[in-house]
RNA sequence: CGGGGUGUAGCGUAGCCCGGUUAUCGCGCCGCGUUUGGGACGCGGAGGUCGCAGGUUCGAAUCCUGCCACCCCGACCA
């Protein structure tokens, strides 16, 4: 992939203009820092969504949806989360419009219609939903509660960039309340689990598991497990995260219920989350030069067939043979599409398709009708074949799970190869510099520590990994103990 | 909110420093024809408050002032 997909916004147009636009619905107009998605974006994520929310149900969960808007005094009871996100907050504070009187056609706030409590659009619904289950828990025999929700949510944002951090973005977000701390604990490290196996088995995203250190840990978390993955510029982004909140909620909004034992407890909780982010680590994990890269696991459309004829019989007579091969390919679950445009000349089909990332194409011209042959192109590697019309469906089904395996094992050698073991300073920026990627360092533990490696170099710890190995040594910056490396990167 | 940059057709741009016919070019769009195994070609055509508002001038895309928007970098963040 180009470097400057991931560099300078300008150039992730060519790719994201097939999935978003940047809203521009207004002069002046706030909206600029949302995007719009646009259908074939959309289809991708529905088929993100619809794999995350069977994993979800396999795993005892079911989905209900909480409101938009928070009560200011809602939002505020959990105070470390409160003040998390104090700063990026959009707040309603009016109901009602009306017509101006100093220009004529124009409206205005109604100056009487002011709210007496100003509401707060979710940057996340831990305050609503947790000041709903209050009512929904007074016996251990409610618990657990196991609940996700598909919505938006707003954040402001200082600055904006498509996908990875727009002011309005689609998630879902899972709020489980528990009888005890460790069934919570395991629910949170549970979806992280669920996250990363559909990261890597769906969107062939390899990611490292892991746990947030203090500082980087959500707002009200006692515990933040994550997924990272390295996207192909060298820089890390957080792929999704999932929180073990202690009883800071339980407390905050005094949910308590009584146990087996007839004491009064707070109960546990979990919360945890993916958004439409995923969409921008798709993108740029897999695409090259020509487009995007789909692996077919996700791909709305996994197999296009191009017509390629001189006259409107040989037209016609492709036009039968593709719609008898579009029977055989949806019967064994294969999605696909026969363009048969007649605006478009093969040659801009191929690379709207392949700017599209669909993962394979056929091309039928007059040759293949004679020989009862078609060429199969794959959009990975970009390698054509002449395949016979006996041997199509098979090869096809074949080079799906070819395809999805390949863009996995791609991504995870180049991950691989970009996790650095560094056991001194000067190797710890050289390596950030140059090389970039994951560098694996010991670390003593501190915030102050982090902090300055962090003012100095940019690289933040994105994770301590859970299967990392334990290890005496010596912090990279401050030569204090240490008993385990972190991975640091810079990170979008 | 700080530091830098940019605003000219749907998109990308030339022109600006050094003011002067009808604002340049490419892509895209529309029509007709020929084409179709990797982004077709020919001919014809449509499309512009030169970001906005003021000022200087006989004359402003060009100079001056103010404003607005966007982009990049930073703080903040999924």
């Amino acid at each position: 992939m180009s470097k400057n997909l991931t560099s300078r916004s300008e150039d992730y147009s060519k790719w994201y203009n097939e999935l978003v636009v940047k809203a521009d619905l207004a002069e002046n107009s706030a909206v600029r820092g949302c995007m719009v998605i646009k259908p074939y974006g959309y289809a991708i994520w529905e088929k993100m969504q619809a794999e995350l929310d069977r994993m979800f149900k396999e795993t005892g969960h079911q989905n209900a949806y909480f409101p938009l808007f928070v009560p200011k005094s809602l939002f505020e009871a959990e105070e470390k989360n409160a003040e998390g996100f104090a700063k990026e907050c959009a707040v309603v504070t009016h109901y009602r419009l009306q017509n101006d009187p100093e220009h004529s056609g124009k409206l205005r706030v109604d100056p009487e219609a002011k709210l007496e409590e100003e509401l707060v659009v979710r940057p996340t619904s831990e305050a609503i939903i947790w000041s709903t289950y209050k009512n929904w828990i007074q016996s251990y025999r409610d618990l657990p509660i196991l609940i996700n929700q598909w919505a938006n949510v707003v954040r402001w944002e200082m600055r904006t960039r498509l996908f990875l951090r727009t002011a309005e973005f689609l998630w879902q977000e899972g709020h489980t309340a528990h009888e005890t701390k460790n069934e919570a604990i395991a629910e949170a490290e549970q979806m992280n689990n669920v996250y990363a196996e559909f990261a890597e088995n769906f969107m062939a995203i390899p990611v490292i598991k892991g746990i947030k250190t203090e500082s980087e840990r959500f707002a009200g978390a006692e515990e933040t497990y994550c997924i990272e993955a390295l996207m192909q510029d060298g820089k890390a982004l957080q792929a999704g995260t999932s929180h073990f909140l202690g009883q800071n909620f339980a407390k905050a909004f005094d949910v308590k219920f009584t146990n087996k034992e007839g004491k009064l407890d707070y109960v546990w909780a979990t919360s945890w989350g993916v958004s439409t982010r995923l969409m921008g680590a798709l993108v740029m994990t897999h695409s090259d030069d020509n487009g995007l890269v789909l692996p077919p696991n996700l791909a709305p459309i996994h197999v296009v067939i191009v017509p390629i004829y001189k006259s409107d019989e040989q037209h016609e007579e492709i036009s039968t043979l593709a719609h008898q091969l579009m029977k055989d390919f949806r019967l064994d679950g294969v999605a696909c599409k026969y363009d048969n445009r007649t605006t478009q000349r093969p040659g801009a089909k191929f690379a709207q398709y392949e700017l599209q990332g669909i993962p394979l194409r056929i091309a039928i011209g007059p040759k293949d009708l004679e020989n009862k042959t078609v060429e199969l192109a794959r959009r990975d590697t970009l390698s054509k074949q002449t395949i016979h019309l006996n041997d199509l469906t098979k090869t096809v089904n074949d080079l799906l799970s070819e395809i999805q395996k390949s863009l996995y094992n791609k991504a995870l050698d180049f991950r691989n190869s970009h996790i650095t073991e560094v056991n001194n300073f000067e190797e710890f920026k050289t390596v950030l510099e140059n090389k970039t990627g994951f560098i694996s360092a010991h670390w003593d533990g501190t915030a102050e520590t982090e902090q300055k490696i962090k003012e100095l170099t940019k690289a933040t710890i994105r994770c301590i990994p859970i299967d990392g190995k334990k290890e005496q040594g010596v912090c990279v910056f401050s030569g204090n103990p240490s008993n385990g490396r972190v991975l640091f990167a810079k990170a979008y």
